[in-house]
DNA sequence: TCTGAAACTGACCAATTGGTCAAACCATCC
DNA sequence: GGATGGTTTGACCAATTGGTCAGTTTCAGA
């Protein structure tokens, strides 16, 4: 991926990329076409391939660094600091993924839902490296006595599956509390911390 | 949906539905192609829409009565139960349930992530009342104080999320964990059980 | 064994798919 | 104003898509 040189070439990606990650994280990458895309961002079909070589393209451009975004938080996640508030607080940096970006979340989850065919590598190795690294992390604080002992890489799955729910499953969670109440991250985040709380705190 | 008459439509049809399975749970509905289930099956295509009147009627056969086994877990929880003993319960038959038919779960994921266009209904009807019933025991139960007192709602969230988060994101839990170890099921249980033992005991 | 219905197929169709290309458009700088 | 290079598009293509159909094969029961 080489830069955009022109400010027109700047503003005609972003709207690309905005487009297809409407329909990609709708449909799949199988599901989405191109057609789809060009609609949506308002733009020819043919204008499309100018700026991106295929449609693998741009769904490549689109996965590359979504998963920095997604590792940043746990990245953050401070070996120094206190053990409880460390894990709340890469809880709550994950569910404000959630809440601000569930389109990327979607998107990813349908990777998922593939088999990760174009992102196993990664998985593989830079999700694995991190995930075992702040493991060590939570397991030195369980030995100190400074949280509860359970198991470290379940610990961060319950993470991941507690927070993105609230983006993937968005229609269901709706559907279940009725259309009335209109945001349902506020109490998530509520349940979120008594949760972590009650399961960490030793 | 008629039932199959002959021993030959029963057979052809199931045949036609796990391949079907098979494609639009990896896939999504529009990524799925007839071809593809057609190989699958080992039957022509034509074949296919002798059974199954189009794309759609497949799809369709799946999703009915998906959801009733997605919420029978939830129906046999018992209000006259050991409310710890009731939701453990809940959590281990719904783990199972991701175990089992981790396909069933992704096809079910997939129809989320588009929005649940063709379950919508169920969503805000069936489903809805059903989690309501049970809010309402679980509720009952924290009034009694025979349960900490949590969002019961958000708590049968957590519990969707924290299992389906073992069949829709298998790839990234094996990856995680690392290809020798086998089987991520046994030491998950564990786990939800220790961390819905915590959040819940009184 | 015969017969009628059920099961199956190759050939086909119109629509949609990802992608190409030559030609046109447009902004800028000399 | 003309030259130049980035930008845009209509027309087009081969492949794939969901689906049809006329006809053939297979099977169960009399």
């Amino acid at each position: 991926m080489t830069r955009p040189r022109t400010r027109i070439q700047q503003r005609n990606s972003e709207t690309i990329l905005e487009a297809a990650l409407e329909v990609f994280s709708q449909h799949g990458f199988r599901g989405a076409t191109l057609d789809q895309i060009a609609e949506v961002a308002g733009l020819s079909k043919p204008n499309l391939l100018y700026y991106f070589a295929s449609k693998e393209a741009i769904h490549g451009a689109l996965l590359s660094g979504l998963l920095e975004t997604w590792l940043d938080p746990l990245r953050a996640m401070d070996p120094d600091g206190d053990p409880v508030a460390e894990l709340l607080g890469y809880v709550r940096r994950k569910l404000e993924l959630s809440r601000d970006f569930p389109r990327e979340s979607r998107l990813f989850a349908n990777e998922m839902l593939q088999g990760a065919p174009r992102i196993r590598a990664a998985l593989e190795g830079e999700l694995r490296d991190l995930v075992q690294e702040k493991s060590a992390v939570l397991q030195r604080w369980m030995d100190e006595g400074r949280l509860a002992p359970v198991h470290p890489v379940h610990l961060i799955f319950s993470v991941w599956a507690l927070t993105q729910h609230y983006a993937d499953f968005d229609v269901q969670v709706r559907a279940v509390l009725g259309g009335a109440k209109a945001d349902p991250f506020p109490e998530a985040g509520r349940f979120l911390e008594v949760l972590f709380r009650r399961l960490l705190e030793p």
